[in-house]
DNA sequence: GGTATGCAAATAAGG
DNA sequence: CCCTTATTTGCATAC
C-alpha cells in the first residue's frame, strides 16, 4: 500500500523490532520465516534495513504487509520458536535467485572483456561464459551492471568541489538529477516529514546521485588489479 | 553470534 | 530475447 504514512511505518518497525525481540527471533529467523510461510523469503540484511528504516518508502510499504502477517502469526503461535525454526530447515522458498559471488580473478578477467568490448552480443556472451564457466545470464547482467556503472563514473565532473551537499543541482546537460530533499517527490524517497522538530530517525537517501559518489569513484583504482 | 554496511548482483518496467 | 534506467536485495565481512 502507498498511502501509509511515514509515521506509521516508522511506529510499526519499532514495533516489529520490539516483538521480535520479545518472541526470541533473530533478524534472519523472520527472513526465512518470511520465507517458508508465504514463499518469499529474505535475508537478514533486508529485515534489518526495515527495521532500521533504511529502505525507499515504497520498499517499506511493500515490505510492510508481509511483516506485519509474519508478526500476527508470530504472536499468536504457541510456540513460534521451534516451529518456524524446524520448518525453515526443509523449506527453502526462495523468490530471488541466489546472488553469484565473483572471484577476483573472474572479475578482472570481465573487466578485460568489457575494455575491449562493453556491448557484447549474445554469441560473445556465450563464448564468454563458457570461458570462464559462469552462467550465460549472470555474465549478460554482469555487463548490463557494469555499463551502468560506467555511465554513473562519466557524470560526477562538476559539483562536489565544495564539499558541502548538494544543494539542488539544476540538472546541466542531458542526466536526470532530481531535486534531493525537497518537497514530495512522487517517487522515491520518503516524503518529507511534517515534524516540527522531530527526530531524524530514520532515513533513506535513495539518490543515485550520491550513491554514485560513494560507490562509483573508486573502481577505477582497483580497475586492472586481481581485485 | 546477532546486527550493520559496502559494493553490486538481480529484478522491474518500458522499449 | 536483449537493452536501458531505476531499484530492490543480499553476499561478505566489518562491528
Amino acid at each position: 500500500q502507498e498511502n501509509l504514512s511515514t509515521e506509521e511505518l516508522e511506529q510499526f518497525a519499532k514495533e516489529l523490532k520490539h516483538k521480535r525481540i520479545t518472541l526470541g527471533f533473530t533478524q534472519a529467523d523472520v527472513g526465512l520465516a518470511l520465507g517458508n510461510l508465504y514463499g518469499k523469503m529474505f535475508s537478514q540484511t533486508t529485515i534489518c534495513r526495515f527495521e532500521a528504516l533504511q529502505l525507499s518508502f515504497k520498499n517499506m510499504c511493500k515490505l510492510k504487509p508481509l511483516l506485519q502477517r509474519w508478526l500476527n502469526e508470530a504472536e499468536t503461535s504457541d510456540n513460534p520458536q521451534d516451529m518456524y525454526k524446524i520448518e525453515r530447515v526443509f523449506v527453502d522458498t526462495r523468490k530471488r535467485k541466489r546472488r553469484t559471488s565473483l572471484e577476483g580473478t573472474v572479475r578482472s578477467a570481465l573487466e578485460s572483456y568489457f575494455i575491449k568490448c562493453p556491448k557484447p552480443n549474445t554469441i560473445d556472451i556465450t563464448h564468454i561464459s563458457d570461458d570462464l564457466g559462469l552462467e550465460r545470464d549472470v555474465v549478460r547482467v554482469w555487463f548490463c551492471n557494469r555499463r551502468q556503472k560506467g555511465k554513473r563514473l562519466a557524470l560526477p565532473l562538476d559539483e562536489e568541489c565544495d564539499g558541502q551537499y548538494y544543494e539542488q543541482s539544476p540538472p546541466p546537460p542531458h542526466p536526470p538529477a532530481m531535486g534531493m530533499m525537497p518537497s514530495s517527490m512522487p517517487g522515491q524517497g520518503y516524503p518529507v516529514h511534517p515534524y516540527p522538530g522531530g527526530p531524524p530517525t530514520l532515513y533513506m537517501p535513495q539518490l543515485h546521485r550520491s550513491d554514485a559518489f560513494k560507490q562509483g569513484l573508486h573502481p577505477g583504482l582497483v580497475g586492472h588489479l586481481t581485485g
